[in-house]
DNA sequence: TGCTAGTTGAAAATCATTTTCAATTATTCC
DNA sequence: GGAATAATTGAAAATGATTTTCAACTAGCA
């Protein structure tokens, strides 16, 4: 389901990127994270373990991340970019909570057949989607009717 | 199935805000625009049309017309907001040409059965989906088989 | 071990967006 | 029509995320 850090490093080595000790941390911090995450807020975890890694190479191995598919962006809104963790290989999407940001995947979308039609009705090519949504899990909730 | 000019002015209006010279060219800017926009190119087009509008103001007369419901944001990639006439009221996504920006709308998107059952199997109440297909139009495939 | 291209990170640059605030003005009330 | 007043405007400054620059450093290869 997920990956390991050597699989991670190993397939960072077999794109011939270099493992450096600042990308091991940023990988190992990332794979901690069971909901989305900012580039500010994995530097400061980061960064809290050994110190002396730097927000800018944050940012460049997360951006190296993301091409090599372990992690993707999520539409949290908000001012910045948020990450997550990408389970391995298959389609699929996410429910955000609002409240603390918690992460559901999921998968079974079945949009073919409206991309089927959308492609009939309208002689796009179509590439790929974008399917989020949003809700409150179950704390967020209690958390709200208590308080 | 679209709004008019007057249609916003008057629900501007009704919302307690005042109509300005610069919000009604602003608004009638976002109209002319078949594809998605982004404050700079809005800021850009209202200001060759009557000099003195300041950026700002775009600004401000977007979130104001997003808040009202006119228009709303897309996540088109980039660096920054992009924003897209709604057509009259009712629940609808779109599928943008990631060529040329060209937006189609479309409803019936029917994720009802795909809710249910993110909710039975998470207990997150679900407040709302967000949906974009993304492809290639007619021209800009033609475009880039051409040249 | 030494070489070299890839990597790092501090500082500066960039760029979108927001805030500030004094001047202006749309609307209301007479 | 003419105040009164609260909303609006916009230039400039502030903010904040992200990117670029570049000299020093180092992982991985020979």
């Amino acid at each position: 389901m997920d990956y390991t850090q050597s699989e991670i490093e190993r397939a960072l080595r077999k794109a011939g990127y270099r493992l450096t000790p600042q990308r091991r941390e940023v990988i190992s911090a990332v794979m901690e994270c069971r909901r989305h995450f900012t580039p500010a807020e994995l530097y400061e975890k980061a960064a809290r373990r050994r110190s002396g890694i730097g927000l800018v190479t944050v940012y460049r191995t997360l951006e190296m991340l993301a091409r090599l598919g372990f992690i993707c962006e999520v539409h949290a809104g908000g001012n910045c970019r948020h990450y997550l963790i990408r389970p391995t290989g298959e389609h699929h999407h996410h429910l955000i909570c609002s409240g603390c940001g918690r992460v559901v995947n999921f998968t079974g979308c079945d949009l073919t057949g409206l991309e089927r039609r959308l492609r009939r009705e309208t002689s796009f090519t179509i590439s790929g989607h974008l399917l989020e949504f949003v809700g409150q899990c179950v704390d967020c909730r209690r958390r709200e009717e208590k308080g």
